[in-house]
DNA sequence: TGAATATTTGAACAAATATTCAAGTATTAA
DNA sequence: TTAATACTTGAATATTTGTTCAAATATTCA
């Protein structure tokens, strides 16, 4: 047993163990906390919570943020860099979309969250 | 119809109308964004997934981290004061659990969300 | 009481971030 | 070819953030 400086070795070193049985690597960590990052910008995360809905292009996104055109383009730049959307041109407009069909569940669970969160 | 500076209006116009009908609240995407932000440090992250396997003290928690006891700390109150985290007193230990149940789904959809951007 | 342990706190600092502005590119229309 | 539109880019700035350090508190033990 080890010497622990807790009073509860025995239950604690069990809830230790397990944790790191489950332990993700440095680079899975860095990972998901990249997505978590990515989503937990109210502009960024506006912009693809609208995407979900189908593909549009920067005048629109500006529209939804409430921003202005060099702001979103910075933030879809990010986005797309990170593979979240991705980007056509048509025109003189670049048409933006979905690159990445997990961030919805991610997205709807944040939502879920929120709605749980009111009951408490 | 509107004079939308866009080559595909009316798909576009469709889709924005219905993104605009989803549309949250601002006081709700900052809720929402609040708890991927606080998911979103690799620090916290670990404290969050290790305290889903059960109670721990800090001196344990610096151990999953290695992190030193002063960083974890500061960490450990921005997840009590958001409430993803509750600490009770123990003797000369501080144990810490999870307070918000929701977070594990949260936690759980991101590891998913790894796996599968492994296999694109 | 005084020393040891476990944790918290506040100030200071460096790094990361989001936004703005002004200038740039690309495409279309006149 | 010039002007207008749609978007991108880079530099500058202010803000937020995470970490470190040193000092403070709380509890237990001798």
């Amino acid at each position: 047993m080890k010497n622990l400086p807790c009073e509860h070795k025995e239950e604690h070193e069990k809830h230790l163990q397990k944790a790191k049985e489950n332990l993700l690597s440095s680079t899975e960590v860095e990972k998901i906390c990249k997505i978590f990052h990515l989503l937990a910008d109210p502009n960024r995360f506006k912009i693809v919570q609208t995407l979900l809905q189908g593909e549009l292009c920067v005048y629109h996104l500006c529209e939804i943020c409430q921003s202005n055109v060099s702001a979103v383009s910075h933030q879809l730049r990010l986005l797309k860099d990170n593979h979240i959307v991705k980007a056509r041109k048509f025109g003189k407009n670049v048409e933006y979309s979905i690159a990445d069909a997990h961030v919805k569940e991610i997205i709807e669970m944040g939502i879920r969250h929120l709605s749980c969160a009111d009951k408490e």
